[in-house]
Formats: structure tokens, C-alpha cells, sequence
RNA sequence: GUGUCUGUAGCUCAGUCGGAUAGAGCAAUUGCCUUCUAAGCAAUGGGCCGGGGGUUCGAAUCCCUCCAGACACGCCA
């Protein structure tokens, strides 16, 4: 049952307030001991003219009490409503069970299509730890947006075109040593590749050589092109086997290059507008009037350049997916190329271009500088994965609580560490790197929630065997047990925040401060321990039941997974 | 120079469509492992919410201004 709604019909009863505006003025108290609902009456007071809190006074004794809303209290100008403790469990929990995996979804979506386009590494590159901020809030968002009915497609928009690939052979062409590269081929194109960025400091007609490769790659150079596969080809199964570890998966792999050959109708379509205007040589979408640098077309020796591309996968991705949403996760160094190519598209005519929005996240820095895979200066999110694992292996074992599937539980804790750590503040954040800080298991962590839903587990499964399917739950009622429940009745509106802000974070919040319910409830509340009577067991053993249901459904939208011991 | 964003406890950050004593984790100090897993629980200390003006019954939140920092600013992506 949806109470905020209740307690606004109540409201709506005794003033002359529409539910929208009451429903919108209705707040959660900031201490709980001040009621689970809050009704401010400071803007009630210049219709009635009178004081706050008489007002707040006259409406708590008009209201009274019945089965679900216990009291009310007037303090100060707040009118606080105190709901009745054993019938929101058993209304709440009896909820939740019942609806399982399923809990906090919703048919908002109604089967529209959101794009999600996330991870995007460069093909040919190392996939470094500031490649995992996008595959880790894309992830989550796809999942989010999954949980409210929407029909989501992740997309992953291969860097595997353009100028940086006339470098990469250039380099190649150069430096590079066929044997050497075949065996470890994405660190030593890696290595040819800062040796290209620190010769061009020195000769700068390197760029345009580069440029003249990446020219004759747009042209089906079979040379060029071949070796362009190549690099393509040695680089998926390094990207795949970093996505399984994770537990991330795309539709599509669809890249830059895929689009290589649906540009030239982009350029006609603006053309056709007369949006194109000539500048430097170069074909251009002028923008001055936003005081917006201009957004380049073409270049002025007739190659494109990525916001062709984009511009051509928007318009792609609306023929193939008539999508409600086109979700783009890009770090916020490109808010500027997002907001012109926005924009071209609004000029160019195209409504649906509404539907495009661009998702950004902060960088991963080192102390004092940003990380740059030109200096090659970056930290591979490889070994970052490992370490995590291999720390939390090193504490699997010394514990020794986990007797089967060590390396599983292992792989689950260390990469579920750092996708927290990932997730847990607002994405625009910078994140300053520090193995410190990425393996730290301990305080609000990804470890921290899944021990939590562990010792869920552990203690239903001490019950096997007594039947809590239907307790009664006036016995379970408790300050521990109720702000718990409370905890679980708010689900959906996490999901639905995180959903209306694209910030998976509000998920991460959510299930921490669930975890954090739930090992205070079973901390003081006990369970299957000795002297514990056998019906307020049954009731709370229901609410552990819920409760871990709860915390393995918003792990799982961080793209984390649960273990049953640890 | 122009634009965008940020400035809250020693550190990392929530809170920012105005509302009740400004919160959490880490770090510090202190209790709790013969009793459901101590990756935990309980408790203590810690703040001119960058500075200054203004609007308001009420401002960390809105407006103005100054200071500090990050990022971006045509032929890379």
C-alpha cells in the first residue's frame, strides 16, 4: 500500500489543499523519533491566517487515529503523523515477500526503449581504470532502467576510428616489431604508440602523416585496412574478458567505424538545411549565436571527424530503436562536443533529438595530474581487479568462514569493492586514485553490503525448516525492526531517483543505509539465538527474509552480486 | 579571456526545486568475539557549510559580488 498517498487523502479531508500540492509538501522528519511523516503548515498559514503550529494543533485532533496511522503530533508548525508500527511491517514485509526479485520495479517505462551508450574503450588501448567510471554508472543506469519497464540496449560505442588510428599506424609503420607485437600485442602497440605522442613533440609533421593514414583508411586503403583489423581483432577479447569479469554485457558493439560509411547523407541532410558554412576550409555548423565554438563537419581535407559520427549513430539509433531515451555516459571533458552536436541535430530539424542526453562522470586523476594514456601514464583496470581479488582472497582465507567456491566468492567481493567504490558518490565527482582507498573493505563499502546480506543468509538458513510464511508481526515490533521496514518500503522511490537523475549513487546510498538497518536490527533484535521466543522468531525471521530480498535487488542494480557466506 | 562545474568535520563525500538541533564513512578515543560470521555493533570528540552583501517568518540551499580550484574552448576522441 502506498502510505504517503493514505496520509495526503487524509490531509485533503480536513483542508482545502488539492493532493498534488499536499503530496508535494509532504516530507520524511529528519529524526524518526519526530514521526515518519511530516506536514509543514508555514504555507497553509496565509490562506488560514493563522499561526503554524495552531494550525497543525487543530488538524491533529480533526484527524484522530485509526489502523494505519497510530497518532498525530503537532510540534511547532509541523503536523507529524506516527503510523501504526505492526500493521506497516506486516503490510510492508508481507509486500516485499511476495513480490521477491521483483520488488521496486514498476511498468513506468511501459516497454519504451532506452539506449544506454557506455564503456566505449579505443580499440588498440589498454583498458584503463578511468574506462570503468562509464562501464560502471552505464551498467547500472541499463539496469535501472531495466527494473522500471523500460527496454533498455547497451551500447558499446567502439573507439575504433579516426585520426588516433592513422597515429597507431603510423606508428606502427615506424617503431613497431611484428614478432614482439604478437605476443603481447595491446601493451606494445601501447608502447608505439606514446613513443608516436613524444616523437610528434619533436616533429610535428608526424601528425600529418598520421592524418594521412587515417585519410587513406576512410578511402579502403586494403593495407591500412587490414591493418586496422588487426588491431581491432587483438583487441575485443582483452575488452571481453574484463566485461565478464565484471558481469557486463552489450547488444552491441557497434563503433565509430560502423558508421564509417553512413556520414555522407549527414552531411547532404545539413547541407540541405544550409547549415554548413565554410571556415578555414573546413565544413562547419556555426553556433556563435549560443557563443558556442562552431562544430566541425568536415575537415578541411574532406576526412570526418567524430561529431559526423555521432551524429550519424543518433540518427542510425533513431531509424533502428525509435528510442524514448539515447543515453550517452562520457566523461564531462565532452559536454561540450555533446552540446553542439545537440544542438546541430535541433537545427537540423530532428524532434526526437530531444530524447538524446548526455550522461557525464568525473576523472580518474593521480595526485596532482590527470591520467594519459599518450604519456602512458594509466593504471590498467586489470590489475586493479586483480589486486582487489587477490586481497579479498587473502582475507577469505584467513577468516575462513567460506568453505566451497573460494575463488567465486573472492571475484565477486574484489570487483563489487571497486564498482562501489565507483558508485558511491554523485558521478560528476573526480576520483583521485589510491590503491588505499580502492581496497579499503571496511566502513560503507561494496563489502560491507554483501557481508550484511550474508549474515542474512546465514541466519535463514539456521531456519530451515520452520515455517515463518505468515508470523504475527506485533511481536517483532521494535525501533531496530521498524526503521528496517522502512528502509524496505522505500525502495522504489531510490530506484526511481537514481532513474530521474541518471546517478546511479542514490542506489548505492540506498542499499547502505539498508545494510546498515538490517545489522542493527539483527544486532539487537535476536534471531535464532538461544531464548528467543518461537512466534517473535517466526516474525523476524519474515523480516530478514524481506530484507536480504531487498539488498541482493539493489546490489544487483550496481551491477554487484551476493554471496551466501563470506 | 569565454563557458561549465566545484568549494560543507583532519580526509573522502551526502544534504542544494528554502524548513525542525547540518549528516555518513574513514582517521582519533573507548566499549562488545564461550551466545545468529568482528569485512560487524555500540559510544565520544570533531563544523564562521570558501569570504562578504541581499531576499525571506526561516538560507548550506535562492540572488549579487569577490576569492580559490577543476575541466573545456575547430580540424584528437
Amino acid at each position: 500500500m502506498d502510505f504517503k498517498k493514505y496520509i495526503t487523502n487524509i490531509i485533503a479531508g480536513v483542508t482545502e489543499l488539492d493532493e498534488e500540492n499536499i503530496s508535494s509538501l509532504l516530507e520524511v522528519p529528519p529524526d524518526e523519533k519526530m514521526g515518519d511523516y511530516a506536514f509543514p503548515c508555514f504555507t497553509l498559514a496565509k490562506v488560514m491566517r493563522k499561526a503554524p503550529p495552531l494550525i497543525a494543533k487543530e488538524l491533529s485532533e480533526k484527524i484522530g487515529s485509526d489502523d494505519v496511522v497510530d497518532r498525530t503530533e503537532a510540534v511547532g508548525g509541523y503536523l507529524n503523523f506516527f503510523l501504526n508500527r505492526a500493521s506497516f511491517i506486516a503490510s510492508v514485509v508481507g509486500a516485499a515477500r511476495e513480490a521477491g526479485e521483483a520488488w521496486g520495479a514498476s511498468d513506468m517505462g511501459n516497454g519504451k526503449t532506452v539506449l544506454v551508450e557506455y564503456s566505449s574503450p579505443n580499440i588498440a588501448k589498454p583498458f584503463h581504470i578511468g574506462h570503468l567510471f562509464s562501464t560502471a554508472v552505464g551498467n547500472s543506469l541499463a539496469r535501472i532502467y531495466k527494473r522500471l519497464g523500460y527496454n533498455v540496449v547497451s551500447l558499446n560505442h567502439l573507439g575504433d576510428w579516426g585520426t588516433q588510428f592513422g597515429k597507431l599506424i603510423c606508428a606502427y609503420y615506424r617503431w613497431g616489431d611484428k614478432e614482439v607485437i604478437e605476443k603481447d600485442p595491446i601493451n606494445e602497440i601501447l608502447k608505439v604508440y606514446v613513443k608516436f605522442h613524444e616523437e610528434a613533440e619533436k616533429d610535428p609533421a608526424l601528425e600529418d602523416e598520421a592524418r594521412g593514414y587515417f585519410k587513406r583508411l576512410e578511402e579502403g586503403d586494403a593495407e591500412v585496412t587490414a591493418l586496422w583489423q588487426y588491431f581491432r581483432d587483438v583487441s575485443l577479447p582483452e575488452f571481453k574478458r574484463i566485461y565478464d569479469m565484471l558481469g557486463v554485457s552489450f547488444d552491441s558493439y557497434n563503433g565509430e567505424a560502423f558508421y564509417s560509411d553512413k556520414m555522407d547523407e549527414v552531411v547532404e541532410m545539413l547541407d540541405a538545411k544550409g547549415l554548413l558554412t565554410e571556415s578555414d576550409g573546413a565544413r562547419v555548423v556555426d553556433l556563435s549565436d549560443l557563443n558556442i565554438p562552431p562544430c566541425i563537419i568536415l575537415k578541411s581535407d574532406g576526412a570526418t571527424i567524430y561529431a559526423t559520427r555521432d551524429i550519424a549513430a543518433a540518427l542510425y539509433r533513431h531509424r533502428t530503436y525509435n528510442f524514448y531515451k539515447n543515453i550517452y555516459v562520457v566523461g564531462t571533458p565532452q559536454s561540450l562536443h555533446f552540446r553542439q552536436i545537440f544542438e546541430v541535430m535541433k537545427r537540423a530539424g530532428w524532434e526526437w533529438s530531444e530524447g538524446c542526453e548526455f550522461v557525464g562522470f568525473g576523472l580518474v586523476k593521480f595526485p596532482g595530474k590527470a591520467m594519459s594514456t599518450r604519456r602512458g601514464d594509466v593504471v590498467f583496470l586489470e590489475d586493479v581487479l586483480n589486486e582487489a581479488v587477490e586481497k579479498t582472497r587473502a582475507i577469505v582465507e584467513e577468516n575462513d568462514n567460506v568453505r566451497d567456491n573460494k575463488d567465486e566468492v573472492a571475484r565477486k567481493i574484489g570487483v563489487g569493492a571497486i564498482l562501489y567504490t565507483f558508485l558511491k558518490n554523485s558521478r560528476e565527482k573526480d576520483i583521485i586514485f589510491s590503491w588505499d582507498s580502492m581496497l579499503d573493505f571496511e566502513g560503507e563499502s561494496g563489502p560491507y553490503c554483501q557481508y550484511g546480506y550474508a549474515r542474512g543468509r546465514s541466519i535463514l538458513r539456521r531456519a530451515e525448516g520452520i515455517d515463518y510464511s505468515d508470523p504475527d508481526f506485533s511481536l517483532a515490533v521494535s525501533d531496530e525492526a521498524y526503521s528496517l521496514v522502512k528502509q524496505i518500503n522505500s525502495f522504489s522511490d531510490a530506484v526511481k531517483d537514481a532513474a530521474d537523475k541518471n546517478e546511479p549513487f542514490y542506489v548505492n546510498r540506498y542499499v547502505t543505509n539498508l545494510v546498515k538497518s538490517f545489522n542493527k536490527f539483527y544486532n539487537s533484535n535476536p534471531i535464532m539465538k538461544e531464548g528467543t521466543d518461537a512466534e517473535t522468531q517466526k516474525a523476524r525471521l519474515a523480516i530478514v527474509d524481506a530484507a536480504t530480498v531487498v539488498i541482493r535487488a539493489a546490489l544487483g542494480l550496481l551491477g554487484i552480486e551476493t554471496v551466501e557466506t563470506m
